[in-house]
DNA sequence: GTGAAAGCGCTAACAG
DNA sequence: CTGTTAGCGCTTTCAC
């Protein structure tokens, strides 16, 4: 079919060998014989097999990259930040879906092993003690990026949620407001970073006199947002909630639109923000202030780490923590 | 490193062909010796080598993905669709994000070739022949998705636009109003679909008797929906345009911003409409009413098309065309 | 039903 | 500087 080196050899009346050397410089060849080797690539439009060149390197200059979801645009960020930096070495990038699934992250890590890929992205939201330690048999760098669960002792990069949540709390409560309400995640909220940032709210609330207020919703969709307005409406007309910082910008989002829907007017009525700074936070009207989780960083550092161990470049600490940055925008609003 | 089936012919104690008809059920294998295989694999946790494997079948399961931008929602969904029924005949998919760049979309099918993908599929936003050129040399099936412009001669999926388009068109007349202005892209207008969009929207006008009205914009972003704002209101004034047909949903959610900073209420005082459903139609609010480009549909369909052919299955026409679906949401509004 | 051997396209010693 | 040769890990004739 395609032409092959043996092709390009006997054109340019060499032996492979040499049409590998100037392939791949990696040996002198004279000046007329690299031009008869030149000419003979150009002439059968040869381009060297990538498939046959990892067997015997035993490079395969893939990294696998296991997913919950594309479709949510934090990991599109991530995705865009691995690939970008993979690609500056070289690295192309296959690409898992795993929807959730335990097993089939699973499958995929067998999978991408099979292909030989050098190292693995985990960007999950669900617990998976098994995967950590499938890949750990595979003596090949990972990282795993889990935005709700604690990473199980894998390396990581993230930010200081700790730190983060009293930031925004701080910020709150600097804005004039005193009955704040945290909405939380209910599930596992004892393996999940929750527990920080919970303590986080709690703390800050705390240094500065006031009461804390918390809740905890089901899950971390638009729609759970939504669903919980009823209740926050609730606690707004009894306990006179001025603000609720929520643990996801999607839990914000749908509160808001739950206030749309019911004609209160955010920031007039009553304060949201949210927790990560996913795209949607600053198209929406009103634009939500939030903690920007740079995720786009994220994959860009998770991949360099990556790189930097294959390339056997001493790796830092284990998990690798990113600056904070609180982006204010409309949706709170002082109070008087 | 890694167990090869050399070590589990050893093991074993048959031979590595045996090894190989047993894990590939090619050829029948008595029960004891399967037997001894399949317990030696075990033992050595071997996994195949994937890469070994294509080099002598000419069978890599990859299938290249190269596209504008991950980040992009409609794009992510493309993706879903390509990855999910691509998981389905075992093939993994390689990403490739090209960000608008010609020189990088050509690169990219050159990376891919020599990795030997089966198959190619192009989501791009720009004129490029030449990469059309480039991967029809390389004799592997291929799509070109391109939401824009024209595919050019090659295997695409997507709508009928101008039947879509008729139908918003119409529906938006049967909504009572009689002032709708028509919001095209003014870039290579006569080489993007928005040529038979615009023919659509005037065709059906001047069957229902009214007049119209074309503005064209810059750009196809949310920015550029929100600077056409100001004229938009003033055509709101001086026309009593009572509808604005955007030809991208982006657009449309810029003007719904302006219109939400201006104080003016959609759609109250003016209805607006989308193309392309991308999520944040959905998630808005106002929701957007919108025409349905049914982006994870058309991922899936792609891939299977080229699976098809690479099955030596027939492959239909050039060309496929989904059904289409208008999104009736709140942005629409019934006028008096 | 099983093994020996050739070879996929390429790189990397090893000679010369 | 250049050619010869031995694999990389696997599938696939071709004999037995």
């Amino acid at each position: 079919m395609s032409a092959t080196i043996k092709d390009v050899a006997k054109l340019a009346e060499v032996s492979i060998s040499t049409v590998s050397r100037v392939i791949n410089d990696s040996k002198p060849v004279s000046p007329e014989v690299r031009r008869r080797v030149l000419n003979a690539i150009e002439e059968l439009g040869y381009k060297p097999n990538e498939v046959a060149r990892s067997l015997v390197t035993k490079k395969s200059n893939l990294i696998g990259l296991i997913v919950n979801d594309i479709g949510d645009s934090y990991v599109a960020q991530i995705v865009r930040g691995v690939e970008e930096v993979g690609r500056m070495y070289n690295y192309d990038i296959v690409l898992c879906s795993s929807y959730g699934s335990k097993d089939t992250e699973i499958k995929f890590a067998q999978v991408l092993r099979r292909k030989q890929v050098e190292g693995i992205i985990v960007v999950s939201e669900i617990l998976n003690k098994e995967i950590i330690e499938q890949i750990k048999e595979y003596k090949i760098p990972y990282v795993y990026l889990n935005k709700y669960y604690d990473s199980i002792e894998s390396p990581t990069v993230s930010i200081d949620n700790y730190e983060a949540s009293c930031m925004m709390t701080e910020y709150l409560i600097s804005l004039g407001h005193k009955n704040i309400l945290y909405v939380t995640n209910e599930k596992d909220m004892d393996l999940t970073i929750e527990k920080d940032k919970i303590k986080a709210y709690r703390d800050t609330m705390e240094l500065n006199k006031v009461e804390s207020h918390i809740y905890a919703v089901s899950g971390h969709g638009i729609d759970d947002g939504y669903n919980i307005g009823e209740k926050v409406k609730e606690l707004y007309n009894t306990k006179g909630i001025t603000a609720v910082f929520c643990c996801q910008d999607e839990i914000a989002i749908g509160l808001i639109n739950y206030f749309y829907d019911q004609n209160m007017r955010v920031p007039n009525d009553i304060s949201i923000s949210g927790y990560g700074d996913i795209k949607l936070a600053s198209i929406y009207r009103p634009e939500l202030t939030t903690i920007k989780e740079p995720y786009y960083d994220i994959g860009a550092v998770a991949i360099r780490r990556i790189i930097k161990e294959l390339k056997g470049e001493g790796v830092e600490e284990q998990s690798i923590n990113l600056p904070i940055q609180i982006m204010k925008r409309e949706s709170c609003e002082r109070i008087y």
